[in-house]
Parts: C-alpha cells; structure tokens; sequence
DNA sequence: CTCAAATGAGACAATTATGTATCATGACTG
DNA sequence: CAGTCATGATACATAATTGTCTCATTTGAG
C-alpha cells in the first residue's frame, strides 16, 4: 500500500497547496486522509516532501504532454491536445510557479529541461505560422501556460467543465498569437 | 515618518509574498529595510498585516484603474488602459489570489465590489462588440487578469520592457477574446 | 487463520515563528 | 539646545509547526 498511499499524499498535497500555499503538514496529512505521523513515514519532512512534489509534477506534466501529443499531426496541434490535457494538472504547474525549487540541483535540473522543451517545441509552431512576427517565444510560452492556469482556474469555480474551459483556452490562445484581431 | 514607514512596509510585503507565499515577518521586515520589532510597531500582527496588505491591495487597484482609465473613450479602451496600469500592481493582484481572506468581512466584501465591477465593466466591452459570442464574461475577466499577471511577469524575468508587456498583452487579449483566428 | 507490515493516535522534544518588553541611540522639532 | 519620538537591537515569552517515538489496532498477504 505504500506506493498508493504516497500517490494519495501527494495529489492532496498540490491540491492543498493549490489553495493554500502556507498549508501545514497537518493540513496535508488530513487531507490525505491519513495521520500526520504517516505523513512522516512517507517523506523525511517538509523539504523531502517539497522536493517529491516539484520532481512528480514535472514528471506528470511530461508523461501528460507525452501522452496526449503522441499522435499529433504538427507541433500546433500538438500544443492545442497538450493544453487540454494540461488543464487537469495545473495545481502541478502552479506548485511548480510558487514555491522557490532553486536550490534542490535536480529539481533546478529538471524544470530548465522541461521549460526548454516547451520553448522549443512553440519555436516550431512559430515556424508553423501560428504566431505572429512581433511576438517573442517567451510571450506564446507564457501565454500557454496562463491559459493553462485559467481553463483550470474556470473549472474549479464550477464555471465551466474541462472541456469547454480547455477550447476556450485555445481558442483564446490560438487567435491571441496569430494576431489579427 | 510613520506613513513612509508603512508604505514601505507594505510595498515591501507585496514584493516578497509575491515571490515566496510562505515567507515571514523577519523576511518582510529585513525587505523593508527596518527592524522585525519595527514591523510590529507599525502592525500588530501578522493578521494584521495580511488584512492591510489586502485591503491596499484592493484600493491601489481601484485608484489605478480610475486613474487609467479616466478619459477613455469605450469601455473597451479602458481596459485596454487599465490593464497597462495594473502591469505594475500584480503583486498586489497575485496577493489578493494567493492568500485566503475570506475571514476578513470588510476584505470580502470589497474584493467582492470590484470583482462585480470589472464583470460589469466586461459586460459592457461586450456590448461593444469586443467579445465573440461564444465566450462567457467570466473567461473574459479571468484572461484579462491572467493576461496582466503574463505582462508584470514577463518584466521580472527581464525579458520585456513594461511598454512592450502591456502591449503584448492588450494584443493578445483584443485578438483572443474577439475569436477569429 | 496467522503473522508481518502499515497505520492512527497520542505523547513528547526540538525548532521556528510570532508577539512583547526594554533600552540605548539617532533624528527631528520647537 | 532640550525633549520627544521612532527606531534597531536584544532579550525574552508564547505559540505554532515540525520531527521522533511508542503502542494498540487494522489491514492484507500467505
């Protein structure tokens, strides 16, 4: 049961963190649904805790985009699946965006790999012509990711479903990029 | 002195809760450059402080924006000016979402205010036309604080000019929220 | 069923953050 | 210049969080 009860430690702790990023362990472990002194079993303490949550949501984030772009038919394409199914894991991003990862090696490590990824794959929807010419990559780079945020931020006000919340994500972002108003 | 002392006080919090959530009063005081036993002259608390941060937070907004946006000439224009004003004060709109301060009656109810204002004035850019039909108010308003939240980040990071920020970001929205790719 | 592993609850210690009080110092005011 | 006021520094008290340990109970595998 350790790796089940791990995995049910950490998605309730970026849900946690999510809301409210100066949430205690006790907070985490309730909402778990476990005691604190498991909590303790699982994760050395809060830095250890910290450390698996940055390394697991890069990696859910990845295997995501993975997962959803197999079978794109351009990197355009690829970014519109990626959004949507980035939608269900930005408590993953937003984990990431808060809490100061720079001094864990790996975690610094990973994050500029994964950030270099997703900067090189908008280069190539530029090269698409998805984008217009005044706008730097870091601009489209940041909007997907706020559009991520605010497709995921609709849906937890019950202001729209994941689906509708991910296409007006890209319909925002698509025409936003390209342009022309 | 003590109203230069508070404002830098504040100034400071909003700088440093915007870069670390968790960050403490020893941290807020040692970035406003005065003492911890200062900081508790000056605020009782860290209740206290929360509640001020918020409650200045909602009024360098609102004073902002009516600022911006005093000789506009659409509601649509005003946006447009508004937002390049609040490129400045996302701090300030990045505290207001990361703390929880529904406790607070006074903090709720404002923040409530001008939440229903910006819907409003929203409401009002789509009676200009300025919005496809297809898209709900409420992704409006979200992308446009998202969108000023994109701006003021670009600039932390240096890869942009505040002028440069906002336009993009006025580009991106215009072109979004209009809906034809 | 039986046993080993995992858990929850609680007690406890250690650390960290917060809040309060005091005092000497420097700045500003009248 | 004298006096007041805010301040920094420091010490100290309290509270909150974190980390460790034990033990009775539960769970799950064999």
């Amino acid at each position: 049961m350790t790796d089940k009860t791990e995995a049910a430690i950490l998605n309730a702790a970026f849900a946690t963190y999510a809301e409210k990023p100066t949430a205690t362990l006790a907070e985490v472990a309730t909402a778990a649904g476990i005691g604190r002194a498991t909590l303790h079993r699982h994760f050395k303490g809060r830095e250890d805790l910290m450390t698996a949550l940055a390394l697991k949501a890069i990696k859910d984030i990845d295997t995501a985009f993975e997962e959803a772009t197999r079978d794109a038919e351009s990197y355009t394409d690829a970014m519109r699946l990626g959004l949507d199914a980035m939608t269900a894991l930005a408590d993953r991003q937003t984990f990431l965006e808060t809490e100061p990862l720079d001094h864990v090696p790996e975690v610094a490590r990973e994050y500029d790999r994964q950030r270099k990824e997703l900067t090189d794959a908008m280069e190539e929807v530029r090269k698409e012509g998805s984008i217009a010419a005044n706008i730097p990559t870091a601009w489209a780079v940041k909007t997907y990711e706020a559009m991520i945020y605010t497709a995921w931020s609709m849906v937890k006000d019950g202001e729209a479903t994941p689906k509708q919340a991910s296409a007006l994500a890209w319909q925002t972002l698509e025409s936003g990029l390209a342009g022309d108003a």
